[in-house]
DNA sequence: GTCTATACTGAGATAGAC
DNA sequence: GTCTATCTCAGTATAGAC
């Protein structure tokens, strides 16, 4: 049995979509996952903080990668137009893992305990993204709302582009946000 | 010992709340809050689904008050404005129960777990708001967009009130929804 | 790597409420 | 006497402590 660290992480991570997708989420204990992987349980939790976070590894490189791309855009260029071009840097991201995110998201989606963790994983993107845009110069409550507004905005854009592939998540990003745009230019 | 469900049910509240208080939500037990409200640990989980769910008992009342006033905004309405309406209409419950719902914001603020649970009701006002749209006759693509994007401008409003009561929750609505139409409008 | 606290579940028995 | 809230008991699974 190899002893290679990441390599046990992957065998993990196989095993458990594989139950996953058999039998459920809540209905497959940590055990089984460890079973097929060939570690013990107290090897899942040296690699995973808890059963949910598996789903959710790539949530930290679309962080950084987020955050990266809205300080690369010009100055002077305002709060959500930024998060848009920023959003639009890490579509390549989306499109090259889309095999394998696609199981994983249709998992998320019937049930509701990772639907909470993928909520708060949203809510920690909306953190990274006000403190970038205050880097920018934005005041702290524009931020905040402007990243709130435009996290929202992307992930119906990804989930309509789950649903609806046969046009390009460049495409979904601009029909959402500009649907936005008409739809809070009715306000006052 | 009587035997009254909601006098149990309230007796546990209270118990959770205090304990909560003195000693935080992870550290607190379901066992002790059964113990102190003089009941049995299996009676706790016969009131509420989780430890969890003692902290959000009010989201039923105001998405149910919240669906109510979106049907009750005169036709032809667009969206927004008409979601902000209803906002304006649920403030009464907020400013009535404020000192009961202050302490349980501040320990859901300090709390992951809670913001999660947070989290996931908001998206279940959010589902509730898009049906509501539609009832009115507005497509589910732009129903469920506007639905966030207010749902979060509202939960926002409420946070800057909580933390600064000098101004009137209406204002701060009108004040976060006028941000959100300024921002969106640089779009494009 | 082992042990333990704690969250939660299920089934059947019991005892107030009406 | 029925009904249903509560209790007793026994158990599984997660996660954290040692």
């Amino acid at each position: 049995m190899p002893r290679n660290g990441d390599e046990a992480r992957r065998r993990l991570q196989q095993a458990a979509l594989e139950l996953f997708a058999e039998q459920g989420f809540d209905q497959t204990p940590v055990e089984a996952i460890a079973a097929r992987a060939g570690v013990t349980e107290r090897t899942f939790y040296r690699h995973f903080a808890d059963k949910r976070e598996m789903l959710f590894d790539g949530e930290g490189e679309l962080r950084d990668q987020l955050v990266q791309a809205l300080a690369a855009v010009p100055d002077g260029t305002k709060p959500m137009p930024a998060l848009l071009a920023a959003f639009h840097q890490t579509v390549p991201l989306f499109e090259s893992n889309r095999p394998f995110t696609e199981p994983g998201a249709r998992l998320i989606a019937r049930t509701p305990a990772l639907q909470e963790r993928s909520l708060a994983k949203q809510a920690l993107l909306v953190r990274a993204l006000t403190a970038a845009l205050q880097d920018r110069g934005v005041n702290a409550r524009t931020a905040l709302l402007c990243a709130q507004a435009a996290m929202g905005t992307f992930a119906i854009a990804t989930h309509r582009w789950m649903d609806d592939p046969s046009v390009t998540l460049h495409n979904h990003l601009d029909q959402a946000f500009r649907e936005l745009r008409l739809a809070t230019a009715a306000l006052k």
